[in-house]
RNA sequence: GGUUCCGUAGCUCAGUUGGAUAGAGCAACAGCCUUCUAAGCUGUGGGUCUUGGGUUCGAAUCCCAACGGAAUCACCA
């Protein structure tokens, strides 16, 4: 039983023996106390002055000494106005220490008891060009929320649908074919998206210039664009596409696996995975399907022209297209047939789906269409909106080449970590590959960590004339206080776990430090309920912070009683499985030296 | 114009069920390595929490309005 919910309920009991009031413990939170004041957890006693009908100093007190002589935990206490600062008896600290060090989750105890199935949609690339920094938030929070999803108790499938047909890869592949001379990964020596992307671009720049010849010519820029030849090739190769012409879909084919073979690549340097892929060419003739039976049950209309549309207004939204007057599916109907055949292949309970905040009206009425067709969690879909990365200039765009390479990023997180690690004692005693490794990790946890600790929803800022920093609140000071514990622990003989340090009574730096491996639980349980990894990376980061100070101010090793050593080493071994337990859950990797 | 989101130190960001004098990091300046890893620690300066109202013992936090910014409102994906 942790610190606070014995505090919770004897201040409970409290309130009814004084006051015959009923509280419930859970609407008691004990905070942890501000530096400035004396004592360890407070009590606002606020809320409890109409039960009292007394000033708060005077209601303060009374729950005070009731909790001192009822509460075995209480040492002693003071009254600052309506703040009741409780000090707990030192005996007590090594105990909820000893809990978070010898229970599986660090102290935290799920709550969700029957293993509900979460599917998490991220990533979700378009196969004509590479993953660039936008992809790299999605893919990074992601991924650290479906092993956040898992600590909470859920079980998680990962899934990722590649967007592999459309105009935008009819575009690549026109280019290649027209400026390409059969160039090839292996002929070039280029990743493969990064190949398709080039294409991508040349048929954009190609686009551009056709158009300004044309608008020269007299033509509005409308006119242009229903003039351009490259344009109309485009749609004629989408055509020999859709009608499953055997040339077209094998150049397809080919240019498609270039991509994922580049893609697996930055996936697998990234440190994510997925559990199951779906490719949008073969799930969107199912949502065309699913929209003609929702048609038949009369919960779609038809326009004249043939288009099949869904009437949202009841719902304060607009009508929306489902169906061209071709019959061609758009992208909300790929949504609805990716849906059917992932429920077909999974229980659902909930579905998460990690997209950018610029299509929150489209999963506003993805979620009313597929509640509509029938889809259980269709009303209760989570669209996790996640602000864009916004460089100096203002947003990337990939046609205009204003995009940060994730490939590029990587390498330039690690280039920093060398550079870094030249200073002289960095590093010493380990091999070329473990050298490897280490800056390996250093140079994408501070990726990882840069890009986690804001709020997901919220836009931010990626200055590329700044190099990331390794030093402050950044993912490498975390990394470093692992391997600064790690380095402690290795140097030890002693049997830690074969003294018993019950007797130890912590300083303050040490029962602050304890108090902080506690709110382990707490973060985990928060970030879950908001999806927030943030929550997580700046929890950990307070943690280390604290560490920092107390192996500043004590020294571990040289302690010559034998108890409060082997109680230190315990609660630096204990930081550091926090400190890994909570990267992890971030989806960053731990050194053992740095 | 409608809808949604955002506005906290020079910069990047914390601050979630309303709680004490609004916190970190970076940048600047001043200190600390014969002592367990200085990617660390300590200190100084830096704020009208965009503005104006309201709710109450108490508001960065909740409500209303204004201002500023972003996204979206396609037979694009």
């Amino acid at each position: 039983m942790s610190i606070d919910s014995i505090l919770s309920s004897a201040t409970a009991q409290a309130l009814k023996a004084l006051y015959d009031a009923d509280f419930a413990p859970e609407q008691i939170v004990p905070q942890t106390t501000k530096k400035e004041f004396e004592g360890n957890e407070t009590i606002v006693v606020f809320p409890f002055l109409k039960a009292s009908r007394k000033a708060p100093e005077a209601t303060a007190n009374e729950i005070g000494n009731y909790l001192l002589a009822n509460c075995d935990a209480v040492e002693k206490f003071n009254v600052i106005k309506g703040f009741l600062n409780i000090t707990i008896k030192p005996s007590f600290w090594t105990g909820v220490l000893e809990n978070v060090a010898s229970t599986p989750n660090y102290g935290f105890v799920p709550e969700t008891p029957d293993s509900e199935l979460v599917m998490i949609e991220y990533s979700s690339p378009n196969t004509n060009k590479p993953l660039h920094l936008g992809h790299v938030r999605n893919n990074l929070l992601g991924f650290s929320l479906s092993r956040i999803m898992e600590a909470n108790g859920y079980k998680v499938v990962k899934t990722n649908i590649v967007n592999d047909r459309g105009i935008h890869i009819c575009k690549s592949m026109l280019a290649w074919l027209k400026w390409g001379n059969g160039a090839t990964p292996e002929s070039t020596g280029k990743k493969g998206d990064h190949l398709i992307g080039d294409y991508y671009v040349e048929f954009d720049r190609h686009y551009k210039a056709e158009l300004k010849e044309l608008q020269e010519k007299g033509l509005s820029q409308e006119e242009a664009e229903k003039q351009s030849t490259l344009m109309h090739e485009a749609r004629e190769l989408l055509k020999c596409w859709e009608e499953g012409d055997e040339e077209v879909r094998s150049l397809w084919r080919k240019m498609n696996q270039w991509v994922y073979e580049g893609f697996d690549q930055t996936y697998e340097r990234m440190g994510v995975s997925f559990d199951k892929i779906y490719y949008e060419s073969e799930t969107y003739l199912e949502g065309k399907k699913k929209v003609l039976e929702g048609l038949e049950k009369g919960i779609f209309y038809r326009k004249e022209d043939g288009s099949v549309w869904a009437d949202l207004t009841s719902d304060g939204l607009d009508h929306k297209l489902l169906l061209r007057s071709d019959g061609t599916s758009v992208y909300m109907t790929q949504d609805i047939g990716t849906a059917k055949l992932r429920y077909e292949d999974y229980p659902i309970d909930h579905m998460i789906y990690v997209v950018g905040n610029e299509q929150n009206y489209h999963f506003q009425v993805l979620s009313l269409l597929l509640d509509k067709l029938g889809f259980k969690w269709g009303k209760d879909l989570i669209h996790f909106s996640y602000g864009m990365v916004e460089l100096p200039s203002g947003k990337m765009k990939s046609r205009e080449g204003t995009v940060v390479d994730a490939d590029d990023l990587m390498d330039e997180m690690i280039a920093t970590a060398v550079e870094m690690s030249k200073e002289p004692g960095r590093l010493e005693g380990l091999d070329e590959e473990e050298k490897k490794e280490v800056l390996r990790i250093i140079g994408l946890g501070a990726l990882k960590y840069f890009i986690l600790k804001v709020d997901p929803r919220k836009n931010m800022l990626f200055n590329p004339k700044e190099s990331i920093d390794f030093n402050g609140n950044t993912g490498p000071f975390i990394q470093y206080t692992y391997a600064r514990i790690m380095s402690v622990l290795r140097k030890t003989t002693d049997f830690i776990d074969a003294v018993d340090i019950t007797a130890v009574a912590p300083n303050d730096k040490e029962t602050s430090l304890i108090q902080r491996l506690a709110d382990f639980s707490v973060a985990v349980s928060d970030a879950g309920k908001n999806y927030s990894p943030a929550v997580i990376a700046n929890y950990v980061y307070e943690l280390a912070k604290e560490f920092n100070q107390f192996y500043h101010d004590y020294s571990i090793l040289r302690e010559e009683d034998v108890a409060v050593r082997a109680f230190r080493l315990k609660l630096a071994r204990t930081v550091g499985d926090v400190i890994k337990r909570a990267l992890s859950l971030l989806g960053m990797e731990v050194p053992q030296r740095m």
